[in-house]
DNA sequence: CAATGTACTTACCAACTGGTAAGGAGTCAA
DNA sequence: TTGACTCCTTACCAGTTGGTAAGTACATTG
């Protein structure tokens, strides 16, 4: 309970931006929601920019974590993959402000502050591929062809991660939480499926 | 080439906007980009949001025409399902502009003008999920569930769409452009590795 | 030629942007 | 009790925001 006023801006920051992008919160409307002027904010953090960095810096930090972890204890690539995929899902899932801001850096393309944001997702896909060419099904399929595998498993995660306001409007939060208690495990067929070896040639 | 000074407003502020954002891009900036005042936008729209309206409704157009007719000429589900997917792909990657408004659109959860893309968006994936209860593989598998199936295939779609740049400075234009050419056929295998009957239970 | 309409301009506005400067209130150590 | 430090404030700034008002330049139409 002993946030600091400090953490407290960074926290705040961090569902304001996932609400709105960078340039839709300005740091009067931070301070405001806690109660403060901007200029508490500045004195903390400098400018707008850094608070952002750090913001990112700590999301960074977190998703980076698992990965890691995941990659010392499952020897077996087809379970390591599958495994690193899941988790990071279960990661963006339980924290929805971090995924939507991850999913803006992916968007933004400008030189801000998202090289932090990068760096864990270079990392993380870059694990992922590895993995991915070691397993058998994938094996020689080549570095690019095995990005755009994992790329695809990644994007099947992190998309939903991300739609729950736009999901729960269209379906109902009934439909949505129904198809939310399903996805971990309808991923894990399509990962399951997908590395599994080819069919026989009908 | 007869484009008048109003279709350029709209293709200019859909790059924009894809760019930055609603607030990341100013009518000002919109206007100089095409050497006049915002005055002539304000002239031609009104509002900032009521441009913006006119880009979302335009892109939604383009999205919703491709999907009625593959439903018309393809009878049986797992192709229609597939091609659903497919040619939704081949759009948001072709017009990349278009896909990242969309996914900030996802994001934004605002009720500013979205509507308009939520409307397609909707209607999609309504499509997407009947035609997947009608797949041998997946009739017995609920409305909710399903969605969770389909949603799949759209996020392994929309997400690599959004990412050529992120993925370009991470891992060159080389193998981008490689991942690239893979990614179509890649996200067919996924997607009819998935709807093809569970394998003999191993 | 006058009238009307379209496409744009300059001039202006109040509100807000991120940020600087300076100071107040409290704590803590010498 | 004095000085220094942290945390926060009010006061202020120049620049930008979306938008209004009013006019200019130019066709089109009567």
């Amino acid at each position: 309970m002993a946030t600091t006023t400090r953490d407290q801006f960074i926290a705040t920051a961090q569902h304001l931006f996932a609400d709105k992008g960078f340039y839709g919160v300005s740091i009067a409307a931070i301070g405001a929601e806690m109660g403060l002027t901007k200029q508490a904010l500045l004195h903390h953090f400098g400018s707008k920019e850094k608070l952002y960095g750090e913001v990112l810096q700590r999301i960074s930090r977190e998703l980076m974590a698992s990965t890691q972890e995941i990659v010392e204890s499952t020897p077996d690539p087809v379970g390591r993959l599958t495994e690193l995929v899941l988790a990071q899902y279960r990661l963006l899932v339980s924290e929805p402000d971090a995924a939507r801001l991850i999913m803006r850096e992916l968007l933004d393309n400008e030189d801000r502050a998202n090289v932090a944001a990068n760096w864990y997702l270079q990392d993380y896909l870059e694990t992922l591929v590895e993995t991915a060419l070691a397993v058998p099904a994938l094996r020689r399929i080549g570095r690019a062809r095995a990005l755009a595998v994992v790329y695809q498993f990644l994007g099947a995660a992190h998309y939903f991660a991300v739609s729950r306001p736009t999901l729960t409007r269209m379906f109902g939060a009934a439909t949505f939480r129904e198809a939310r208690d399903h996805y971990e495990g309808e991923l894990g067929e399509l990962i399951r499926r997908r590395l599994v070896p080819a069919a026989k040639p009908q």
